[in-house]
DNA sequence: TTGTAAGCGTTATCAT
DNA sequence: ATGATAACGCTTACAA
């Protein structure tokens, strides 16, 4: 072709580990700088039935852990040479489902889902398509897809002890309305943990996920007769919303009157007007497993274990008397 | 085929606006759902010449600002029927090359980048791969590419004269010490609009745009035999930061001893720890435009201005004096 | 190592 | 309105 060499020799040469001599290489590679070319991937794609995009299916994309997630996940992704598509499943009308269609239609390799509540439909749909899955913190389990979840039993465990030893008897649990299954896993953890303990605890369920919702919660929890003196949020954004209440609107002091802890160490737990206790979230590392087992050959991805557990660590703050 | 029809009946029942009976087209949607059937947008794609993808150019994609109009943009797209792709721009090293190779080969229609300072060699490729391109809030000027920026002298103005109006004369402008076109373009307007009123102005450049720098010019800001009765942030993150430190190791109260403005309006300014007075950047309103631009016909496309000038509304809140 | 040729799933053109 | 057929740009046996 342009540089007298025909079409296979040129798709040799981006085909990495193919055997071209390296002259030959050279002369297309020149070629193709002189000439702007690029290899077409929707027609590779089409050849070798494998297109190299995963679709990231996600809800909330603007919330700090979300996007956070989302980061380190296309970052693995292009350091392993694919490409992520988005889908925002925000809205609940029919875009999303034709956003997922899109997906399908461009034939994704892959999908990765950290979508709060994804519709069973979805995940049906990824998987009739031939896609690998990926789940994150959700619960379904499938033939064909990799769920990767937190420990979150353990780290309940480790806030109601936290609790324990600053001396606190009577605690809280803040949570969402709608659980997903984390929210529910660190409930339930920590229920338990509290009942070895010996400690008293009072559950709260208010709306969405979210600062609001941390302070609904603040207020009925502290108009009670009897306040707790520890409460264990299921996400930094909720803490953060019961922190701002507790101390403008009821002027206490924390972790003087209350101690808190957290779930996810978004960024703002940092922030010295929060200096929150909480767990973080692993997501380099979530990604990492998420990217490694979606670049497994055909064969052994299913021989794999296909419930990757990870620790959430805490990280120590201000929140907690004597952490 | 399958339903005892041509391929280009398939074909057409799924092109919107082909002439097809309704008896086929009945025929083909339910032989379709029966064999699951898609079409194939790789092999249209590159028929058509023309992918249906657009690119999302972003670094910083874990910031509170960037992953709102992300989500603003991903969600028009999606409603007008095309589909994103991700490009993290985030690393420095060759990855962020080779995603945008990527993006290339994938035939992407069109590119929108959100990136704080992207490469000018980014620009270039897509250009000269055909792609339309969307800049936010940049300043590049070039054949067959939008802008869309923010009227930022506008908001400084507004917000001297809101210091004004709270009786500072000495004021401050805190920004990061590598300046984007828009952070440039926010305090230049300040400096003018202060001229104009005659009031002073301290200008802090300090570090990466983010929570640590407000802190940082919290810092060197507080110590001057001088204080600033009011400090414009360029952006609401720095705002917090700087917020915390005055407070926390100042002692100082706001607004009382300190009139503070932000920039951007994230979901944390509206918290009330900060309930911070800021300027919304209309990410809806950009999205909107990048979309219905990228959805120009051809030549349409560029008989248009290309130029959009969005107008940045303050929110009110509690960090000015009489505000 | 290199070239030839078939085929991937569409759409567009041209008949019918 | 429908069907045949030639692209689209690439990969991949297979042959040389």
């Amino acid at each position: 072709m342009k540089a007298g060499v025909s079409r296979s020799a040129v798709s040799r040469t981006f085909t990495p580990g193919a055997s071209v001599s390296d002259e030959t290489r050279l002369r297309v590679l020149r070629a193709a700088e002189d000439l702007g070319y690029h290899v077409n991937h929707l027609a590779r794609g089409l050849t070798r039935r494998e297109s190299g995009i995963v679709c990231m299916i996600v809800s909330d994309l603007a919330t700090p852990y979300r996007s956070n997630l989302l980061r380190a996940l296309t970052d693995q992704l292009q350091n392993a040479g694919r490409v992520a598509m988005l889908i925002n499943t925000d809205r609940s009308d029919g875009s999303v489902n034709r956003a997922l269609q899109q997906a399908v239609r461009y034939r994704a390799d892959a999908s990765v889902i950290l979508s709060g509540m994804p519709d069973k439909s979805i995940i049906d749909l990824c998987l009739r398509s031939g896609q690998r899955l990926v789940l994150i913190n959700r619960d379904e389990q499938q033939e064909g897809l990799l769920r990767i979840n937190l420990d979150d039993a353990a780290a309940a465990d480790t806030a109601a002890r936290a609790f324990l030893r600053a001396g606190c008897h009577l605690v809280a649990f803040a949570t969402s309305g709608a659980g997903t299954p984390s929210l529910v896993a660190r409930e339930q953890g920590f229920l338990e943990a509290a009942k070895e303990l010996g400690l008293q605890v009072i559950v709260e369920r208010q709306g969405v996920t979210g600062y609001q919702c941390g302070r609904t919660i603040a207020q009925s929890l502290m108009t009670r007769r009897q306040r707790p003196q520890a409460v264990f949020c299921a996400t930094d954004l909720i803490a953060c919303g019961l922190m701002d209440a507790v101390r403008q609107e009821f002027g206490l002091s924390i972790p003087k009157d209350l101690c808190v802890i957290g779930f996810d160490d978004i960024e703002q737990a940092s922030w010295s007007a929060y200096s929150l206790t909480t767990f973080a979230q692993p997501v380099d590392e979530i990604a990492l497993q998420a990217v490694e087992w979606l670049s497994l050959p055909e064969g052994s991805a299913f021989a794999r274990e296909p419930l990757v557990k990870l620790h959430a660590n805490i990280v120590w703050r201000q929140t907690v008397r004597g952490g």
